[in-house]
DNA sequence: CATGAATGAGGTTTCATTCAT
DNA sequence: TATGAATGAAACCTCATTCAT
């Protein structure tokens, strides 16, 4: 239903310049252009909006993630390193203030769980690249892949959230990558195009 | 003032045992064994009340960061990797419900900006301890100080938000261990014992 | 219209299993597999819905009182009271659950008014099989015969709503008959068989 | 409390003059001259302030109820028959308005229970004025109590809801009290001074 | 300093009703 | 006639904040 995007579209749009605590029924329906009730036929309360929203968003996130280790799949090592953290980056920062807006949402259960979903796709497309890497092997190819999806995950925070001027992005990335490669090299035993370790 | 403490305690638990939309002030006056009308003669609003408990909890944190710095100061890269990134695990994971329920916390700007702060003090603390770095130089130790940072947050929030298994903490420590001085031998030049760079 | 029966139906099965506060035209177009829209068709708003119901079933307590009242024309004193007595009983305890229900309509100058045709169509059956009656006169009929049909009502409703058991109907009734029969006698004049006063 | 009886008196009043679709907790407050908050000091939710206010209008019944059984303990049957007659209606007709009000309230368990709690009070006192009764004894006391209590709540009912002409008060409660009598004789044995059954 | 009853703005949610299809 | 998505007025209720004691 064109009503449900509408909403959920103003409920973004609302976070990003106003603030949660501003974020209201009353006000996402009057952005969205629609009636408070409209809202309340397709999400149960409010909570249940910002769920729908915060899942949208890092479904976005985590299948920008998956085609990136589609197209990974098979290459060596580094290739692999740099992709995965420049595309991370790049959704991530493709839409900053949303990607901001969402770290408003107080943590529960439910968005833990939502985030903690997410996390675990992201990991395990990760996790396969890295099995199908062709010139590294490693032992514990998921735990890998959550430590470097983790790794992640709090630079960006902190350039999102102010923390980290945002000016010096390409610095930035250029450091995650190192921080994603120095790790994975670390912890893989190396092989050569046979795939044969060495 | 020992009510002050009381009042703090009495917020985290309740932000512990029932979660943000249960933190009224009238709940966290009972727990705290006083009236509402104390937490007013301390905070001005509820707001304040919860900026403190934020920013005492990070200055914990950041303190124990600060005072593992000075004890590892001019030691190797190895060491410094490795201490640093075991404090911070141990500090978080001391009383993981609280460092947890301060998750839940809505950020806005003044909290953005209390992390930000406590941010930047462990990348300065780290920064310096890089600086002091025995067996190795970095071109830029703050650059390097606040990915290293950064880097063990997103890992650490994952486990504590139950994202991942906390059962593995000691499996995960280490590969947190791996990330860090992976990357900080990627981008440092090393030097031998008399500070001469090879 | 089979439509309009189904939806009374419904209202009076979702009053009896959810209660007042659960009635919502929602909730009872569903029930009756029609749409909220089709209620509208049938009754301007709930409220005539709910008059409708409660007129409805109303209709047919009277209509079993008239009914018996026909069958005693012209019998004794004693015969009528018991007759009438137990007929009521019968007729509201038939469906107890739905009669119950029916009380918790909240009262108000429509609903009284129907619940008053109700009753004074009941008190002229009453009176009219008074005057008919064989061996007893009454100087006021239509008095006496609104007091016993009143005096039936009190008891039969505590009953229905649980303040009596209802394990003890039998006895009940039986006292209830005591009742009407003893309140006849006494504000009667007895005839004999001509119908000449003794 | 002051507080809480002025919002009592005010929830009367609103609902006798308004009736209950206009009862809101807004008017509510409005006439007790206080704020919608204080209302939920004292009362969890509006229902309960509703069943507090029938609560508190019955247990005043009850009580004249009770007063007027200890005066009549040990009269004969005819003096208690009519004088708890007279006095139940007495009390009901004291501020008839009020009286009214109250069946206002649609009916579900928790009015249901306490209706049945007063009803029972009223049982009791009656069965124990029947049980010291000078010049008749009743072999179930107890039942005979609910049936004659019970008997004089529909016709006082059906008058205040005004399916019967309140003008005729006095005729109207002649004939209750020939009822309540003629049940009470009926369904007694009676004795002489002596207390021996005759 | 401490208290806690009172306040009341404002938020969430419901649901009877409408009307374009 | 029937539908059911959309409406929006209005209700309930919460809870941060105040202030007289």
């Amino acid at each position: 239903m064109a009503t449900v995007q509408v909403i959920l579209e103003a409920t973004i749009q609302v976070l990003v310049a106003q603030g949660l605590s501003y974020l209201t029924t009353a006000r996402v329906a009057e952005r969205a252009g629609v009636s408070v009730g409209s809202i309340y036929q397709y999400y149960p309360n409010k909570h249940a909006l910002l769920l729908a929203v915060l899942n949208q968003h890092l479904d976005k996130i985590v299948q920008a993630i998956e085609t990136v280790c589609d197209e990974l799949s098979g290459k060596p090592l580094e290739t692999i390193g740099q992709g995965v953290t420049s595309a991370f980056v790049a959704v991530k920062m493709q839409r900053p203030d949303v990607s901001r807006a969402l770290y408003m949402l107080p943590s529960d259960e439910e968005t833990d769980s939502i985030v903690a979903r997410a996390y675990e796709r992201g990991n395990q497309a990760i996790g396969n690249l890295l099995r199908s890497c062709s010139d590294a092997r490693f032992d514990e190819p998921d735990l890998v892949a959550s430590i470097f999806n983790g790794a992640l995950i709090g630079p960006v925070q902190m350039m999102l959230t102010g923390a980290m001027p945002i000016e010096r992005q390409d610095d930035f990335t250029q450091h995650l990558i190192q921080l994603g490669v120095g790790y994975l090299r670390k912890v893989s035993v190396s092989r050569n195009r046979d795939g044969r370790e060495q």
